[in-house]
DNA sequence: CCTTAGTGTAACTATTGTAGTTACAGCTGT
DNA sequence: ACAGCTGTAACTACAATAGTTACACTAAGG
């Protein structure tokens, strides 16, 4: 199964507020479902866990979202915890109650464990070393490349 | 969302066929499926899969399923691949048909693309460096330490 | 101060993948 | 031939995702 998109959505709505322009108009939910072309609901509610997270902050009442930190200071790591795609340590489920009697079936868990934390970290630590500033500038020059 | 559990589930089995004597009773798919604790339906549809990756021999009448290789010469993302937890390079999903219009909305998936590429990759590193000769070692490792 | 635009959230729906179960046809070794 | 097992279809239950409507709440600006 696939990991949920709301972390593709998080790094796109992201990528908005780091590079919104002082002078533009304000980046509502129903400005960014547009971009991300969803609807402002599933954006609204992706906002409230980077706000739990503490990566943005918003303005109530007419509206606004601004990060928190630094673009650079944003790692892909902070925004895929942010929106719980996955419990910590639990990228990979794991029959449970397998038969005592068994040699295999008493040990099976204790002896995948260590490489299923291993295979895990080691995707964490791919997006820990990319920071959303990282994701921008690719964006720009991607755009460049294109034109 | 979670990697499925027919992962573990499948290295449960093939350890099973691993460590099967000779001389003992069939490995029978209600065998299996005791030792897991599941359904025999369950563990043939998996050994169905197996078979296809060609990882297993099944005999179809009375009983009995092989490893048609080495387990030293199967690594644990063969399993992983066989059991098609996700479609290559799809770990990740990624919304679709964001605005083109938008500057991110038109660079967001390539911008990303490399990324989620190189952390799925990382993941699956690791499964390809364990063998399911390592993963019997340790079942018969932590066996003996329990006790 | 009150209007207004936008947020926060509940509630519902549709869809998808997983997992368990029953049922039964098909195969094969003895 | 038959007993025992596999292969598979069909159904159920369940959980997560994602979209949608509706509406109470909030704060900034006239």
């Amino acid at each position: 199964m696939q990991i949920s998109s709301r972390f593709s959505v998080a790094v796109h709505v992201l990528s908005l507020l780091a590079l919104q322009q002082e002078d533009d108009v304000l980046l509502t939910s129903e400005r960014m479902a547009g971009s991300v072309n969803t609807n402002p609901v599933v954006i609204r509610r992706l906002l409230g866990q980077l706000k739990k997270a503490g990566l943005v902050e918003v303005r109530p009442a007419s509206g606004g979202t601004f990060l928190t930190r630094q673009p650079a200071a944003i790692s892909l790591l902070d925004v895929y915890r942010a929106v719980e795609v996955v419990e910590e340590g639990q990228l990979f489920s794991v029959h449970d109650k397998p038969l005592q009697a068994c040699l295999v079936g008493r040990n099976i868990q204790a002896a995948l464990d260590t490489t299923l934390l291993r295979a895990q970290n080691a995707l964490e630590q791919v997006l820990a070393g990319v920071t959303l500033q990282q994701v921008t500038t690719e964006i720009l020059l991607q755009d460049k490349q294109a034109s």
